[in-house]
DNA sequence: TAGCTATACTTGAGGACACAAGGATCATAG
DNA sequence: CTATGATCCTTGTGTCCTCAAGTATAGCTA
């Protein structure tokens, strides 16, 4: 007998459980291809790319240590550890902030401008076909706007009442 | 000057981007946050519990350990490693299987029934507060559509056309 | 029967990330 | 000017998970 458990069961008639369970199995479905595509052929992580784009957009495409970390969800002592090795590629370099000697920018390179350059076609490709060729136009904006509710933010102080 | 990008610049017009990369914030800040409440209450990851809920509604309280692993999308060795843990616990226990002595069972404990129906309330709830609650019915159901047309499965043989 | 391949599982090594603690700098209040 | 507290960043440690490799069993073919 095959293996016929194909799917994580819906183990719940709620709607907001099926939702959410979906939401979870194409988080860790997609991240993954996507992931593997991108470490196979640029060697970067997601959270790699994520943060050179968000350099790639940013002012003088250099972005504060701290902000950064927040953009990407990431706690500071993993932007530190992620940096590090963009920096030991030569993607981004660090710079002094004249105003404030406590922070330090992150700051794209020629290097790793060509890089983002480079990655960026492929993976868009990637993201249009695991995951916005499933919608039409409208769809599209319809899920943002739904996903757009959702915390897309460390809620750090969930107090309860 | 305080940081102000409080939201991860939405870097494209492209809906179909926006939409991805609120996916990835949400899944980010969400399991985050339902992750530790779940550590702080039950000790349970989130993978944890998705495991021990799969066997709580299994037919005998007990899967093969490869679909499990396929259900809840972790490899066989992080199932391996999991169960380590739960076993550990005496949440969940070994069976073989008779017909094929390759595979072994998980099967839940009476404690591993018991930590699931403690722990499921709970859980349930912060679902729903930190995702569910953000919609109305109708929502619900059809984020639940959406996000079924998504890959909910390992993409193993992603062969280009 | 032997041989080949596929499947189920485990183990070693390594990566990505978190948390906690510590150092440096800044801002404010006496 | 000093004390206090907040903010930015780094480092030590540990956890979760993956990949690659290895073992054991199953089943198919000749």
């Amino acid at each position: 007998m095959p293996s016929q458990v194909l799917i994580a069961q819906e183990v719940s008639a709620e709607p907001s459980i099926t939702a959410w369970l979906r939401f979870l199995r194409a988080h860790a479905a997609i991240t993954r291809e996507l992931s593997s595509r991108l470490e196979a052929v640029h060697e970067l992580t997601l959270s790699d790319y994520d943060v050179l784009i968000q350099l790639y957009h940013a002012e003088g495409r250099r972005l504060r240590r701290i902000d950064l970390a927040r953009s990407v969800l990431l706690t500071a002592s993993g932007i530190t550890r992620l940096l590090d090795g963009l920096e030991s590629c030569g993607l981004v370099g660090k710079e002094n902030c004249d105003s404030d000697r406590r922070v330090t920018y992150a700051v794209l390179t020629e290097a790793g401008v060509k890089k983002v350059e480079e990655a960026r076609d492929s993976h868009l490709a990637d993201i249009e076909e695991l995951f916005g060729s499933r919608f039409s136009a409208q769809e599209r904006e319809q899920l943002a706007e739904l996903l757009g509710r959702l915390p897309l933010q460390h809620t750090t102080e969930a107090c309860s009442a």
